[in-house]
DNA sequence: AACATTTGACCGTA
DNA sequence: TACGGTCAAATGTT
């Protein structure tokens, strides 16, 4: 009854492809199931555990966590920590990377702040200087420590991508909650 | 009915 | 044996 296949998925021993803080971990561009929950040692929130929505189907072996973190003081906006395991080697929705965009295949102007319901949008990604990443954009609130890495690693999957660059072909029906220029605050 | 989440059990590791 | 990652049956949702 294996949900993926167990040669592709080694949680142990994948890759660890970041961590950051968002303000809203509701959409990152990619569809998750959510397989635990964990309260961790004595922190005030729990952790959640999700995989890659096809990996029952395509054996993808991305994971995630996703843990509220005990932020001190200033309760007003949640902070949560987004730990990203394993490449995603499923072609679904076609995002490969939370906060790159790949705008040769991707328009921008279908997002729609109404449709919306992150806290904040942003259309005026800016432009990347060395060539590789040329047709990607960046979300400007990226945090600053992860640009250069996350830029690689676009890059790096796009020569990977074994499916081509179809594998980066978006579709007009991509609601805004699935784009990831709308996702991070 | 098919699919997603919840939640305690289970289990490997240090 | 305590911790945390995953399983899977029960439950919820579409």
């Amino acid at each position: 009854r294996n949900l993926i296949d167990p040669l592709d998925y080694d949680r142990k021993n994948a890759e660890h492809t970041g961590s950051t803080v968002a303000q809203a971990p509701h959409n990152d561009g990619h569809q998750w199931r959510k397989y635990g929950q964990k309260w961790i040692s004595r922190a005030k929130h729990s952790r959640s555990y999700y995989r890659c929505a096809n990996s029952k189907v395509q054996g993808c072996p991305a994971t995630k966590t996703v843990q509220q973190m005990d932020s001190s003081g200033n309760g007003t906006s949640k902070l949560f920590n987004v730990d990203y395991y394993g490449q995603h080697t499923c072609k679904g929705d076609g995002i490969a990377n939370p906060y790159v965009v790949d705008t040769a295949h991707h328009s921008m102007e279908p997002i729609n702040q109404n449709e919306c319901n992150s806290p904040t949008l942003e259309h005026e990604a800016h432009e990347v200087q060395d060539e590789r990443f040329e047709n990607l954009c960046m979300v400007q609130n990226m945090p600053e420590y992860l640009i250069d890495f996350e830029l690689e690693r676009a890059f790096e999957f796009i020569m990977n991508s074994p499916l081509g660059s179809e594998h980066w072909t978006f579709d007009d029906s991509i609601r805004c909650e699935h784009s990831p220029i709308c996702i991070w605050g």
